[in-house]
RNA sequence: GGUGGGGUACUCAAGUGGCCAACGAGGGCAGACUGUAAAUCUGCUGGCUAACGCCUUCGAGGGUUCGAAUCCUUCCCCCACCA
């Protein structure tokens, strides 16, 4: 079998590895883990790289673990934040695992004959620590020199923000997950974003000191668009894994609206397709840009993979007849079994026929204020089923709302809400 | 603990008594052009209002003043140096 550094190389999934013995342990089956922050009650794409390349790891016969930082979520990675994060609330942390570890069964598998994978949550460890034990234990091996000289520390020192005690911890914590795991699973492996550098070297610190063997550790690259872009953010949005913060329709364009510049690039990292099947679709994408031939597989093949066949059908669907046929013969069924996953609201017909346009935009959630949804109509980028309206005096006819029953209401090219009528 | 610097809208950052809902830049939103791409150009970017205008906002609370982001005062927070 290849050997699973190569495929992440070719595949542009490597950024760095911890040591030049990395290629050589991975010759045999070892136990990989990366780990994953209960900063938000869903995944984002953002967080794609490090699940790819678990999955690639795992497809080579390797056990893979995921941790979700139900702990560390508790007192904040430093790492490539310019400044200290405020701190969430207990019970909103303990929802987002819940939600993360949803996420993340999607893409693992724990039925792999050989291998499968397992989720951990390091509160299970980390919470039962007393600080003065875990001073004793652990921080006793960490030197003050190493600390401040790792890349997260160095830049919130020299920034205006500073850096808090807690935070400044937090290599340890991430560091002590590694070694539990290599005590309890025989872990050897963490790999991680390029920014987790700093904290996956102090686990491989860690354990060499502690157990006397060489763990490693494996980056991956941050992911950028063409134009410098950090990859995973739409009008200022995150994309997110979980279909109802981001819709599958959503989703899915996401990937369709990827550039040209970035399509092959893309297709490597975020499917597991072929190389050869990719060489195709970059020549294609030279050929014949405006096709877009290699964004669509791109979008099919991960809306797939998040969401499932279904997922993937209601996302096509809903392009298709978004950018390709009028909206006026359909019926409201159709209507609302395309915008399944589109914000909605419910109200009484009372409250829609007659209404004015602006007060209907505010109601529905697409504009936050009377003042933008006017702004709004005066540049021409409101549409009522996918017409255009012309003044902020429109109102609602009653013939606008499709079977009594739905109206469709659009900000720009891609922003669409629905208003239920009851 | 001492000394000095700082906290302004999504971010950076001007503004040091009325001309300030607050320069500028970035970001965001929308429009035009396109291939649902990129680049470019244009408009908008606190709330309410058709509009005149009104209301809330410059770390938090008091105060001075006809009038405060700007002055005084207390408090909170950050940074640097010293201890």
């Amino acid at each position: 079998m290849q050997n699973i550094l190569d495929i992440l190389k070719e595949r542009g999934l490597l950024d760095n590895v911890t040591s030049e013995n990395v290629k050589e342990a991975l010759k045999s089956p070892v136990t990989v883990y990366a780990g994953f922050d209960p900063s938000s009650e869903s995944l984002q794409v953002g967080n794609f790289v490090t699940i790819m390349a678990l999955g690639h790891f795992q497809r080579c016969g390797h056990k893979v673990i995921a941790v979700v930082g139900g702990a560390t979520g508790m007192i904040g990675d430093p790492s490539g934040r310019t400044g200290e994060r405020s701190l969430l609330s207990v019970e909103q942390i303990e929802h987002n695992q819940v939600g993360i570890s949803e996420n993340l069964s999607r893409f693992l598998d724990f039925k792999h004959s050989t291998a499968p994978a397992r989720i951990v949550n390091n509160y299970d460890w980390l919470g039962q620590f007393s600080f003065i034990t875990f001073l004793r234990d652990i921080g006793k091996h960490f030197r003050m020199g190493v600390m401040l000289g790792k890349e997260s520390v160095r830049a919130r020192l020299e920034s205006e923000s500073g850096m808090s005690f807690t935070e400044f911890s937090y290599q340890m914590l991430q560091a002590y997950d590694f070694l539990k795991l290599y005590d309890d699973h025989g872990c050897t492996f963490q790999i991680g974003g390029s920014d987790q550098w700093g904290n996956i070297t102090a686990g491989t610190d860690l354990i060499r000191k502690l157990r006397g063997i060489e763990a490693y550790g494996v980056t991956l690259p941050l992911v950028c668009d063409s134009t410098g872009q950090k990859f995973g953010k739409s009008e200022g949005n995150a994309i997110y894994l979980d279909h109802r913060k981001t819709s599958y329709y959503d989703f899915y364009q996401f990937f369709v609206r990827t550039a040209d510049a970035d399509a092959a690039r893309f297709l490597r990292i975020f499917t597991f397709l072929p190389l050869s099947e990719i060489r195709q679709y970059e020549e294609q994408v030279k050929k014949e840009p405006e096709k877009r031939e290699a964004q669509k597989r791109l979008a099919e093949e991960v809306t797939r993979m998040v969401h499932g066949e279904r997922g993937l059908k209601v996302a096509v669907r809903a392009s298709s007849v978004l950018f390709g046929e009028a909206m006026d013969d359909l019926r409201a069924e159709d209507l609302m079994d395309i915008f399944a996953n589109v914000p909605s609201v419910e109200l009484p017909d009372s409250k829609v026929a007659g209404a004015g346009v602006i007060d209907v935009a505010v109601m529905s959630g697409l504009c936050k204020s009377k003042g933008e949804a006017r702004r709004l109509v005066e540049s021409g980028g409101l549409y009522v089923n996918n017409r255009r309206v012309d003044g902020i005096q429109s109102v609602i006819k009653p013939a606008d709302i499709v079977d009594n029953r739905v109206v469709v209401l659009r900000s720009g090219k891609k922003t669409y809400h629905l208003l239920k009528v009851t």
